[in-house]
DNA sequence: CCCTAATCGAGACGGTACGTCTCGTCTTGTC
DNA sequence: GACAAGACGAGACGTACCGTCTCGATTAGGG
């Protein structure tokens, strides 16, 4: 959104966005999610959204680049819409001063969204976008992922303030120890997603792998 | 799984593998590789292995059925290669007593491989292809993947042994606490990877994020 | 035939013809023919034509179904081509009063057209695929052959009504005893074609075989 | 057959013919046949001829050169098969005194053959290829045509000697003036093909189509 | 409140790749 | 050595989309 206004601004050859139709948008967005959903990512074509949005193909590439940044402003717009949808804050960390508890119940919903079907077909088909195209992967990461992770750095700040970490760790290396393990079996099928698996991974990451000597 | 094995032994409709060309197997496989790693795996096309291997198109699509699955064969063959160049065992994990040195020490190495570009193409590829291709995924993992993790289960069950380790300790889920972070940071652009980056991972690991009260 | 009259007007899975492009029309006539021309009509492909006609293959298949097709419009229009190139009228019947002059000279005329290369290509393609393939066949008559020869019915007719010929003859019959000789020649090679063969079937046409008795 | 004779000792690359297996050879011709009668002669190929006689394809390459030569010697098999199946003679022109009466009877037995569909799918695709193949024209009309349009030389040659042809008359052209036109409205489909067609024509060719002066 | 320029739906265009089919050659046992 | 079987290199088939390019027909905004 953002980037689209300073587009506007420093590319003159764009078309102004004045006079652009938010019937095309929206019918686009929600042609591309569900065509994604129905027949998934790779048999998801410009042409297929653009007949299932009653809109010319030229509309589409006239504000888009590509299909890959068709489906993720669908999809920021999709986060965008649930978040509206429900009382703002998509689902901010808890703090009850419990850390350990606080993650788990974190970590449980985050398994919940990875299972909803209404996100899954989008996200992984932009995730596997992302691995091979590393602009929109970088886009992926900077618009969708690191403003959630952002939110356990400052949980894991308010911890070491309150001396349930160590003041010498670096909070957004440490989210990765219980983030990145469910990220990669949710994205590569190293293995199943339960409650309890991330119930075990924060165990693990809070107290260590070594015996702690007495 | 079990469809796999018989699959190996007589696929009733495949063609009988007795008269296949190994030339123009090693042909296609190496141009594969190299179409991935000089154009990119969404501009590697069949016709373009088919010609650059001095194929038929037909003998690709006799043998595989996908884009991706020749390419997974092909990277495991590559695999299996420079595993034979060198003194076979790929890269087993040095067991000197010191886990946090092993581990790291294996890390780096990981860190290297996933910095060569030679493989770095063809692995982007199929992960790319397997996070939104559910069998091809399973497949990348039980082939490529979880032979080099159960490496780490391997060590961390000596460790285990050795008292380096809590005996509560699940190892397979263990490992994921270091190598999941490495993974994602480098399949989603979330993070620069370096040595001290791993060798950071691998202290927070075994060593937990709370402080060892007493 | 009444199909035929209805899609010239509007059928209804077929383009809409207001924004088809008359260069590529053009070019795509003048590839056909040149190329069954040069290398036949079998070897000619529709990948051929239209590469030669610099145009997509779908432009083709858009608009026409089969390479038969193709060929008989390029050479329907050939005809109309040259026939406005000369001053209309392709090549009437004269009427100079005495009936077997005029038929030889149209039958030498015949024999010329025949030999004559540009035409012997494609209306040799287009007959043999008549024959074969009855749709096309009856178009091939009743778009090229049959407005020929209904030029000899016209002349028959008025020679009749001069008693030049018997009133009881049909002369649609009556013509194919001159035309039909040299067509078969020419389609099947059954002998050589020349001025004094056709001078001859005309002989023989008009007096017959038998001896005129008194 | 003399052909192939004639092959089998000039080309010193032809295969012996000593060990050809007859058992092949007739199941390729039937398998031929079929094909050109149910699916037409474009769609029938090579390996589909193969497929249905249980031959391999080089079994094919190697006794004929293409699809066309396969089917002008099934067909000529057919021939001599229906031949000595009735008494010998295929079908010889009477001669009964009356030349009118025994070519239009002659006439009308072709016409039943032309109709005949065992005949007319094999003998339609050979003539529709030697149209465009002259090669392979001349080949089917010295083999299959010119013998039989010898038996009408021959009884127009009685009919001379007896006073009911003209002398001047030569019989080689004559024939096509009744012969040339049901050729053509069988090949061509230029008209329909009746008893009371082929008898007009001989009666017109006959007789001419000027009046007889008293 | 009209005029005019941009956006819109539609879809033809030159292309590329798809996956299939068949060609004619070559290879591998069998008889 | 001819045969059935069938893999092979080659290349055309007809289809699906690509991204570009007109076409009128709205449709807004600045005059």
């Amino acid at each position: 959104m953002a980037a689209q206004k300073s587009a506007q601004k420093s590319d003159p050859r764009a078309p102004s966005s004045t006079r652009r139709s938010e019937k095309s948008r929206r019918a686009i967005y929600d042609a591309a999610l569900a065509l994604v959903a129905e027949v998934g990512y790779p048999r998801t074509t410009i042409e297929g959204i653009a007949a299932r949005a009653g809109v010319g193909k030229q509309t589409i590439y006239r504000w888009w680049s590509s299909k890959a940044e068709v489906l993720m402003e669908a999809f920021l717009d999709l986060g965008e819409q649930s978040a509206q949808a429900m009382g703002h804050e998509p689902y901010a960390i808890p703090d009850t001063g419990d850390l350990a508890a606080d993650l788990k119940a974190v970590l449980r919903a985050t398994v919940d969204e990875l299972k909803d079907p209404r996100f899954e077909a989008p996200s992984r088909a932009l995730a596997a976008e992302g691995v091979v195209n590393e602009q929109l992967g970088r886009e992926f990461v900077t618009k969708l992922l690191e403003p959630s992770l952002q939110l356990y750095v400052e949980r894991l700040r308010t911890a070491q303030e309150a001396g349930d970490m160590r003041p010498d760790i670096d909070p957004r290396i440490a989210l990765e120890l219980f983030v990145s393990p469910l990220a990669q079996r949710w994205l590569q099928y190293t293995g199943p997603i339960s409650y309890e698996y991330t119930d075990t991974l924060v165990d693990y990451a809070l107290h260590g792998l070594t015996p702690r000597t007495r």
